[in-house]
DNA sequence: AGGTCAACCTGAGCGC
DNA sequence: TGCGCTCAGGTTGACC
């Protein structure tokens, strides 16, 4: 499911029911994700209290009170969902019906806290994670050390990309899905971003002239704001936290729209293969 | 050193 | 209905 945009956004709706709460009680349903649970997960996480709930890349962290930081990562497939008694507007947003909340198949993680209010972590090709970081080893742990520059921060300019992408012998789409270069873009808003710019997302990033780096940036920023601001993209499993969709995907020019107009120049949008995902743009206008 | 690609899983959609 | 195939928003480790 999740990119920046769609991380964000199940962030901001954890928050209410998470950040300056406790839990109560946690569960694991099963431990065989890809990344299996830390040892006693479970009985770790209860009683602690959160006191700020944040992201960094595509990770949502939270910092717990007792040195620790619970660490959450989506994968491909995963959601959150917020559930409460009597449902609708508990809290001050919209949450999800509290009955059968945690039964479903693919249920790996039910979380109570005090707010009150459950937290149902669902991830049926279990490529997310849930993990424990001492918060003090969080900057030198093998998730985070490599991390590339947050991309809606001021610390992504077009001085910054341009170095970060001297001497790539990849094509642009690839370095732009690298996390080491920018943290947090994935398939969908790089191909967006690149069409934005007008670059062709074969051209190789060392290529990337100035003209086309200084219009890559706030093309990428846009889009990411313009996303998270729509609640992300609901293509097959994102949701938000109270089950609504995003809606960004209405808004993309080329993802997803093989042979359909450009919004630009109504040329068919092409799909092709790069380092094993597709990419989608307009062979006419991006160059 | 740096880049590409299969593998990790399940489910949805499509053609037959 | 059902089978077989392809594809999916991410990350990683093995391999050129």
């Amino acid at each position: 499911m999740p990119e920046l945009p769609e991380v964000e956004t199940v962030t901001m709706g954890l928050k209410p029911v998470m950040e300056g709460h406790r839990f109560t009680h946690v569960e694991t349903r099963r431990g065989d994700l890809r990344v299996p649970f830390p040892n006693d997960f479970a009985g770790r996480l209860t009683g602690r209290r959160v006191e700020k709930l944040w992201r960094r890349a595509k990770y949502i962290m939270g910092t717990l009170d007792d040195g620790e930081t619970l660490v959450i990562h989506l994968g491909m497939s995963g959601r959150m969902s917020v559930h409460a008694e009597g449902g609708q507007r508990t809290l001050g947003q919209y949450v999800q019906n509290l009955a059968g909340a945690g039964t479903g198949k693919h249920d790996h993680v039910v979380m109570d806290t005090d707010a009150p209010a459950r937290i149902v972590f669902n991830d049926h090709r279990r490529f997310g994670l849930m993990l424990l970081v001492p918060t003090d080893e969080l900057t030198g742990h093998k998730l985070f050390r490599g991390l590339g520059v947050e991309p809606l921060s001021d610390d992504l300019d077009a001085a910054l990309l341009k170095s970060a992408l001297k001497g790539k012998k990849t094509p642009i789409k690839s370095a732009l899905l690298d996390q080491r270069v920018i943290a947090g873009l994935g398939n969908i808003y790089v191909c967006e971003a690149l069409w934005r710019a007008r670059i062709s997302p074969k051209r190789l990033a060392a290529k990337v002239n100035t003209d086309q780096i200084k219009r890559l940036v706030p093309a990428i920023k846009q889009v990411l704001k313009e996303a998270v601001k729509a609640g992300g993209s609901s293509l097959r499993d994102h949701k938000r936290v109270d089950g609504e969709l995003g809606y960004f995907q209405k808004s993309f020019a080329v993802y997803d729209r093989e042979g359909a107009p450009c919004p630009r120049c109504k040329c068919k949008v092409k799909r092709i293969v790069q380092a094993g995902r597709s990419t989608f743009y307009c062979a006419k206008c991006q160059r």
